[in-house]
DNA sequence: GTATGTGTTGAT
DNA sequence: TCAACACATACG
């Protein structure tokens, strides 16, 4: 009895028996009917009828985002359990299997990423895209597959360029522009996949090691490159606000692994209350 | 306002 | 570990 049934079994109550879920649920006033509970493992109502996906790790819980669909949320805490559980942990489909080559692909997808970062991807609902996108090689990742280990200070960094990121940078937009010509210079490796498709997903380190990660794509309207989608969140947790300036390095080695930090605020020195200076570099 | 995700607790 | 429930607050 490890685990659950899976696969045909579970999907095949999709679309039957759902008929009083829509139990309605005025949020914070009050008003509360109970919720329907789901029928998958790590799966919760939400209020507005929508799905939340959990998991535990260490007593504790960790959110792995909301979805409009159950099984959807189902299959996020699938890939969350058998990123942290190993293969073979309960599963509400068919785990994946080292057998057949999909399997494969996933599972050394999965063993290549940090729970951290996987959590990330399911939040953000960009875990497919990030799978799909890992099996093509010069994705992400410059240097190829394999990565890892080297972290922020022991890799050798060249500064590609800085920015003091403007309002709209920092606003709601959810996105930064990239100069123009710092982008067809320093990420011209991967601004061809940024105006074709619906650009690349990038992976960028911070100074404290914690892994982010932008699409970087070409936006034809504004004739910019940009980085969008979970750039919000690096503004909010970094307080960005416009003027704070923006680096971005690039490791030497053969991997090219990508790297942005906030300018450290080289607070502004100052003497008797003056400022004498601004904490700018110089040159 | 609405959506998201946390605090908390009782049940497995 | 897990989910139910209530609700604070983040978000658009």
């Amino acid at each position: 009895m490890m685990r659950m049934e899976s696969g045909a079994a579970m999907v095949a109550f999709d679309s039957s028996l759902e008929a009083g879920v829509e139990a309605k649920y005025s949020a914070a006033g009050m008003t509360y009917s109970k919720l329907p509970s789901s029928r998958y493992r790590g799966v919760v109502p939400q209020p507005n009828g929508r799905w939340g996906a959990q998991i535990y790790q260490r007593q504790k819980r960790v959110w792995l985002g909301t979805f409009v669909d159950e099984a959807e949320a189902a299959r996020a805490y699938d890939v969350a359990a058998q990123r942290f559980r190993g293969p073979g942990a309960a599963t509400n489909f068919v785990p994946l299997s080292a057998e057949d080559e999909e399997g494969a692909l996933a599972l050394a997808f999965l063993a290549e990423h940090s729970k951290a970062e996987i959590v990330d991807m399911l939040r953000k609902h960009t875990y497919d895209d990030e799978l799909r996108q890992s099996k093509h090689p010069g994705a992400g990742t410059f240097g190829g597959s394999r990565r890892r280990a080297q972290s922020y200070h022991e890799t050798a960094r060249v500064m590609l360029f800085e920015k003091a990121v403007t309002p709209s940078d920092v606003g709601r937009l959810n996105r930064l522009v990239i100069p123009k010509q710092h982008a067809e210079i320093h990420f011209q490796f991967w601004s061809g996949a940024a105006e074709a498709s619906k650009g690349v997903l990038l992976n960028f380190e911070d100074a404290a090691g914690k892994v982010w990660r932008f699409r970087y794509s070409y936006w034809n309207s504004s004739q910019s490159y940009v980085l969008t989608k979970g750039w919000i969140r690096f503004v909010k947790e970094k307080k960005l606000k416009p003027g704070d300036v923006i680096r971005f390095w690039r490791s030497t080695g053969p991997e090219k692994q990508l790297y942005i930090e906030r300018r450290d605020a080289e607070s502004p020195v100052r003497l008797f209350g003056v400022n004498i200076w601004d904490g700018r570099a110089v040159r």
